[in-house]
DNA sequence: AGATTGTATTCCCATAAGAGAATATGTCAA
DNA sequence: TTGACATATTCTCTTATGGGAATACAATCT
């Protein structure tokens, strides 16, 4: 299997950096028509209006015509799916005192599921990519 | 040029289903060998292996080595930048009253970049993609 | 040393990507 | 109508993917 289209999920559709810099623009600055966001990205036409066909088909924005111009406006909600996910982690950089917690938790889940395995000569290495 | 790498960026790396159910199983159970993932998610083993890789590129992961096992650790803090990014719209979902400000802070917005167009016979359409 | 277990790497394949260039479609204006 | 403007679609190309299968590597046991 090849890598999974960029619409079928959030989640893949947000992994293109000029995508989120899409979503930023109509979240900071309203509904935009498609040359507003090639000014303002400095791409050419056809591809802005291919990522927004990406962000159209997961529904991260909708558009109405307005003349000629085809203005774009953000549907914030469908990050939630994104934020709800992500937001389990929060706890983990926030405060320091969840920080502690945190580490005692894991701690307490390692010696629950890794049962002392015998000893060993050559113990626990650190290793980088 | 063809897609960014998964391993380019953090937003990539969890594009993939498979990884964010490993996160999360790492993140819930503790610490995990290869072997355990490869139970928990009933995929053969060389693809864990691959998916691994990929987290720990982008540092989500780090490993080390236990006897012949490598047991593989969660590093949550490199999804701050997700989080951080996605938070920003977490207000257009939480509460109504936030969500009735936001309107109408964006109908304000809409009314300061886009000038009154001439009047138009046919007017906008909501359209599908 | 050889066998066994745990994990990583390599090769092949089908699929899709994003960029660029060219072109098609759609809408208003004279 | 013809023409100008705004946007979408289609083509080609290079590159990477993720799965499957086979294999390589590493550590431990007998």
């Amino acid at each position: 299997m090849a890598r999974a289209a960029t619409t079928s999920d959030v989640f893949n559709a947000i992994a293109e950096p000029r995508r989120r810099q899409i979503i930023d623009l109509l979240g900071s600055n309203g509904d935009q028509a498609v040359n507003d966001l090639v000014g303002a990205l400095r791409l050419p036409q056809p591809a802005v209006s291919k990522h927004l066909h990406v962000l159209r088909r997961v529904r991260l924005v909708s558009a109405s015509r307005r003349g000629r111009h085809r203005v774009y406006r953000l549907n914030p909600k469908e990050l939630k799916t994104v934020h709800d996910w992500v937001k389990h982690y929060e706890r983990f950089w926030t405060h320091q005192i969840s920080r502690i917690k945190e580490r005692a938790e894991q701690r307490a889940r390692e010696s629950h599921t890794q049962p002392p395995e015998p000893p060993r000569s050559k113990s626990q290495t650190q290793e980088q990519p």
